[in-house]
DNA sequence: CACGATTTGTACCTCCAGTTACATCCTTGC
DNA sequence: GCAAGGATGTAACTGGAGGTACAAATCGTG
């Protein structure tokens, strides 16, 4: 495996699509090579080829979620900027679960939750993952306080935590409900919440 | 399989309770018959004689759940008469995470992220489960609202739900990170929400 | 105690997940 | 245009998941 061919990256790419897709849809755990070689029309030997084993494949969609999130082509987008920017990035969450008539929850969390005691490698990558998103929240929040229009009180990190758990329950109930309603609802008081902490910028003039 | 005795009941609780806890730990999927089986002392004749199938024991172990949550058996409480209480049911759940070094999500939750699109029975069990944990806080707001200590601007089932979720999000998001800052952190911030809406009761002077 | 029903033990079976081995076909850099 | 090694096809293997069959044991009730 010296250079990887174009060829070589194209199947590689399929596999980690179809393995992406399929771990979404129903875990890593109900995921067999089987299905994957047929979602992404190739055979064993290519499977085993550009990937040590499932644990491997595993880590490597994590990993190019990570990379997806951090260059900006992932599903969703995590470049916020503004307030209504930080709505529309909870709203997708709601609109990507719809897409799939409410069956799925979060492509994270999923994976996430069948983490147990002994996987302490996909443990990490999901914290890492986990991390960056909250980064690029904390960044929004932390930008927002230099400009003064965030309250006192809080923490940027804890209120990027708060959107990242707050998006993870509610995909879960809305997923379980089958009900998109639920979604919206906790979406709301989320975002209700949040409001809180915002601060319009005063009037240019006192600059304190 | 006309009358269930004395022995035989014992035996379906122990492998209901080996069940849960292993479903608990692992999830569904990555149990298997056998190490239930190990668990629970029992052999895979009492396991097939007592359930129809791994699905089928999934069922009963969710009744056996839904059930002890009704009658105030659970690892839980859910009996909340107070705001103290309401606390105490947020802290719990980080209890029982710390229990086991946060190396565990919440047991429903656990089981509901496995759900997929062909689970029917088993989502419909879930649904009923979180129903009742739902109606269980509903209830305490409704009470509130009728004594007066709620504010306006939310209604009893949308607060339930919004608990249910943030415990959600944020045992996910402890588990992932083994953390229990993480959790902690989470449930303050539910905590400071809901505190928005209460309200002291008045002096009792003027009626209305 | 006898009898039928319930409970348990033992053995077996099928299927497929996950993986390896090896041969063959392609690519591509020189 | 030809080696070197990357990419793919085919076959096979192991282990265990999930489940069935049936006989033996045990219970509990008249």
């Amino acid at each position: 495996m010296r250079t990887p061919s174009m060829k070589g990256k194209a199947t590689r790419r399929r596999i980690i699509d179809a393995a992406a897709d399929l771990f979404h849809k129903q875990g890593v755990q109900a995921t067999s090579p089987q299905q994957i070689m047929e979602t992404s029309q190739t055979g064993k030997s290519q499977l085993y080829h550009h990937f040590r084993s499932k644990g491997g494949l595993v880590h490597e969609v994590l990993q190019h979620h990570i990379q997806s999130i951090r260059e900006g082509s992932a599903a969703i987008d995590y470049e916020i900027t503004s307030w209504s920017d930080l709505q529309r990035w909870f709203r997708a969450h709601a609109g990507l679960q719809e897409k799939y008539r409410m069956t799925r929850g979060c492509p994270f969390g999923t994976i996430g939750n069948e983490v147990t005691e002994n996987d302490e490698l996909i443990r990490r990558d999901l914290e890492l993952l986990f991390e960056v998103v909250r980064n690029k929240l904390a960044g929004f929040f932390l930008r927002e306080r230099t400009r003064g229009r965030l309250g006192p009180g809080a923490n940027e990190a804890a209120l990027a935590d708060f959107c990242i758990s707050s998006i993870q329950g509610a995909m879960l109930l809305g997923k379980i409900r089958r009900d998109r309603g639920t979604v919206d609802l906790a979406i709301d008081q989320a975002l209700n919440y949040l409001a809180g902490f915002r601060r319009s910028v005063p009037r240019r003039r006192g600059s304190a």
